[in-house]
DNA sequence: GTATATATCTAACGTACGTTAGGTTACAAA
DNA sequence: TTTGTAACCTAACGTACGTTAGATATATAC
């Protein structure tokens, strides 16, 4: 009871920095145990295996984010939910922003496996109507609404990728000029 | 001299192939090999390691793909000339959206190393003013034509990625209808 | 017919991997 | 004071990795 729950939270704050610099296959679990300052076998008392180390940070952590994140936005006006959003995302620190730029590598199917990925579209299945749902009434004037819906997704997508898999600093007055291009307002 | 060149471009497509479907740490030389037909040794016959092999398919195949695709296109119309760009992209042979889809994992530093992401990032740089200079003069009369090419790019981005990385079939109206969106055309 | 070069192989090197067996502390409960 | 258990360790297992040494076959050149 030296540390407890605090090497497990450890190694998995040190498993996701790997994970993340060397794929899931260039991670060993060695080295995620000399960083962690531990012996190797105790990454095994805490988790059973490397792939379900790998798994705990997805469906827990990555997870945990998007509900989060999707829980502080208020709806009051379409423009600034999204511009927001991206904003938040941009303002996370930098350990969630790793977590969910693994996400995102699971996503693209560039690591993890297809019981993952299965878990996130189905996440992105349940997600997507809403968008339209959400937005769609604020578009009733707009030429095309449901093209200007799925645009939106496609460059939301774009920046939030860039935000977390590229680490670039986006500057908010920019990003909203590009969703109001989008929206037409 | 039984097969020469040939055996070479086996290894170089089987080697696409696994670095795509295991990234490149969980693929082996010994995989290969077996699904090529070929020993082992045979592959450093014409490779001189894992790297280089790698590096190869990269920076001969991958970037031969850009040009070539570039090439391809007429100015006459800048909608269609992007919109036939992500049609040309989605038409690739399997092999070609492969070798795409590496390069895409390799610009988002999920794969490869330091060396290959500066040179897409020198491409990169090199290309983006060419998108500037190609589009700004059809915008003139649209409202604020920088942040539209900007947008433009993102979403050419993303479509790119639905496309080589999610293996997505897009309907070519509504490549259309998205660009023409963010052109305000 | 011998020499040369290309294309292929079997076998092994040293290293590192994921995982487990089995032991040692340290502290709490009985 | 013994017992139990949670937290940790050293050491090793079997397997697989990237890479290389060294031999063989085949075909062309002289």
């Amino acid at each position: 009871m030296d540390h407890g729950q605090d090497l497990k939270s450890t190694i998995k704050r040190i498993a996701v920095e790997q994970f993340n610099r060397n794929g899931y296959h260039g991670t060993t679990i060695r080295t995620i145990a000399k960083e962690a300052e531990c012996s190797l076998p105790m990454v095994y008392y805490y988790f059973s295996s490397k792939k379900d180390l790998f798994h705990e940070i997805i469906r827990k952590d990555y997870f945990h984010i998007l509900d989060r994140e999707a829980q502080k936005l208020k709806t009051t006006n379409i423009l600034d939910f999204y511009t927001d959003f991206i904003v938040n995302v941009m303002n996370l620190d930098e350990h969630d922003r790793m977590v969910y730029r693994l996400g995102v590598k699971v996503y693209l199917s560039f690591d993890g496996d297809e019981d993952l990925l299965a878990v996130m579209e189905a996440w992105e299945a349940s997600i997507v109507p809403r968008h339209y749902q959400l937005i769609l009434p604020h578009l009733k004037d707009a030429s095309n609404p449901k093209a200007r819906v799925r645009t939106l997704m496609h460059l939301l997508e774009n920046l939030i990728e860039r935000v977390v898999v590229k680490n670039q600093t986006l500057v908010e007055q920019e990003i909203r000029e590009e969703l109001s291009i989008v929206l037409g307002l």
